[in-house]
DNA sequence: CGGAGCATTGAATTGCATCAAGGCACGTGG
DNA sequence: CCACGTGCCTTGATGCAATTCAATGCTCCG
C-alpha cells in the first residue's frame, strides 16, 4: 500500500479536504487548463443509468468527473454477484485500468457531466509538463486514502458503524447534502448502498431503522435522511 | 475511486505482474538510477519487529521496500483495535500521508531492506524528470487496484473465500513461496492475518481448517502452507 | 562442566454456546 | 409495479475456554 503525494507537503497541491467546488481547475494554471482541454472531449448524460464504459473494455482514456455522480463496479467471476467499488464525486478521477483493460464498469447515478482524456494523449502531456502530473499523482493518492478507509469500513462487521461511515462520506459533497438541514439525499437505492457496503439491501434498511431509533437518524423519506446527531455518528463510524 | 497509470499501455512503464525481482531498479536508466540513489538513504533492519515510522508522525519522505516484507497497520479511535491495511513486497512504496502526517505505522515482518526518499528531494526531482515521475505514477496506480482488490476480498463473508485470496497473494512472492513444492512460508502469525482480513484468529484456524478437509490446501506446520489444489483455490478465491 | 528432563510461555487449534446478519416472505407506499 | 421496510427463522461466524504443540529456559543430576 502507499504512495504520499510527494505535493500533500506543498501548498501548490491539492489538499486532501477536496469538495463538490474544489476541482483539479483550480489548481491549474491558465496555460495547463488550455492544454488539458486542448485533448478533452466533454461527456454529457442527461439521465442515470448511463454507462461510460464497462470492465473489460480496452482502456484508452482516463476520465474526469466534472458534475454530478458515477458508480464504479466490479462484476465477479460467473455469478451475477455485483461489488460497488466507490462512488465518485465531482473532481475525481476515474478509469483504473490493468493490462490495458477497465477493471470496473462505470454507470451515472445522476445527470452527469465529465471530461475523456485519451490515454496516449495524456500521457504525452504529463510527460511534457512536470508540474501537471504532480497534481495527478495527488489524486492518485487521494483515491488510495478512499479506498483505505473503505477496507477498514468494511472490516466492522456492525451494519451500523458501515452505514454511519457511509452516511458521514457525503458531509463533503455540496450537491447531496445540506449543512443546514443537515440532510443527505441519497442519489442511490439501497441495494446500491448494500452493494457498497457488502450487506444485503434488508441489512441496510435494518441498519438505518436502528441509527433512527437511537436518534442519531431521522427519516424524512427513503432517500432523504437528515443526520440528528452527527457527535454519536462521529463515534460509531470508523473513520 | 480511480486512476490509471498512462503508461499501463506503454511498454516502457512497470508492468502490473511485479514480483520481488521485478524492482523499479529494472526499469530506471542509469542516469535516473544515479539521481534517485543521490537523495535516497539505505535503511536495513536485521530482525523483525521494528517500526520504520509511526502513524501520525509527520510525513517528511517516501519509501522503497527492496527486501523482506513490511506491514501497514492503522490504529482505530481509542480503543486498541487494530487493523492491517497490507503487507507488502519488495518494489512495494509506502508512505501514505494526509495533512502531512502519516497514515499508517510500518512495521517489519522479516529482516527487511528499504530506501528512504526525503519528500522535499523527490518532488524537486520529479519534477525535473517526468518520466521518472510516470513511474511513481504507475506504483500508485498498482496500490489502487491492490487495494481494489483487498476491498472485495472483505466484502466475501466466508472466511475460507478471504484465506483463499489471502493465500493466493503469495504467488507473487518468491522469497514466500516456492513453486515447487507448491508451499507457502507465511511470514505472520494467525493474529496479523486475522487483522489483515478483518477475522479472529480463530477463524483463520477454522478456515485452514476447513480448507485443508477440503482438500485444498495441506498444513505442514503452522507456518508452511502447501497449496495442494490450485484450480479449487481460485475458484474459491474472488480475484 | 555438560546434558537430560522438566517447567513455562505463547501460538495454534478445536469444542461449545451464543448471537447477529442473512434469506425469505409479506406488507406498505409512492 | 418497484422500492422500501419488517417479522421470523436459519445459519454460520464469533467469543470463550480448554487442549495441544513448539520453543525456550531452567534445574538438577551425572
Amino acid at each position: 500500500m502507499a504512495m504520499t503525494a510527494p505535493g500533500t507537503t506543498s501548498p501548490a497541491i491539492s489538499s486532501s479536504q477536496d469538495t463538490d467546488l474544489d476541482h483539479l481547475d483550480h489548481l491549474l494554471t491558465p496555460k495547463q487548463r488550455a492544454r488539458l482541454e486542448s485533448i478533452a472531449s466533454a461527456l454529457k448524460y442527461t439521465c442515470r443509468d448511463q454507462i461510460v464504459y464497462h470492465q473489460g473494455q480496452v482502456a484508452d482514456a482516463l476520465y474526469f468527473l466534472d458534475l454530478g455522480m458515477v458508480e464504479l463496479t466490479t462484476y465477479q467471476k460467473s455469478d451475477g454477484d455485483r461489488h460497488i467499488v466507490a462512488f465518485l464525486y465531482p473532481g475525481d478521477l476515474f478509469g483504473l485500468s490493468e493490462d490495458g483493460r477497465y477493471l470496473n464498469t462505470v454507470r451515472t447515478l445522476a445527470p452527469t457531466k465529465l471530461y475523456r482524456l485519451p490515454l496516449d494523449d495524456l500521457q504525452r502531456l504529463l510527460v511534457q509538463d512536470a508540474r501537471l502530473q504532480l497534481l495527478f499523482l495527488a489524486k492518485a493518492a487521494q483515491e488510495l486514502r478512499k479506498a483505505q478507509r473503505q477496507k477498514i469500513v468494511l472490516g466492522q462487521r456492525d451494519p451500523c458503524r458501515r452505514l454511519a461511515s457511509f452516511l458521514l462520506e457525503f458531509l463533503r459533497s455540496n450537491q447531496y447534502y445540506d449543512p443546514e438541514t443537515r440532510i443527505v439525499s441519497l442519489p442511490m437505492n439501497r441495494r446500491d448502498i448494500a452493494d457498497y457496503l457488502a450487506l444485503t439491501h434488508e441489512s441496510v434498511s435494518r441498519a438505518l431503522a436502528k441509527l433512527e431509533t437511537e436518534g442519531m437518524v431521522q427519516r424524512q423519506s427513503p432517500r432523504l435522511v437528515r443526520l440528528k446527531d452527527m457527535r454519536a455518528l462521529n463515534d460509531l463510524a470508523t473513520y
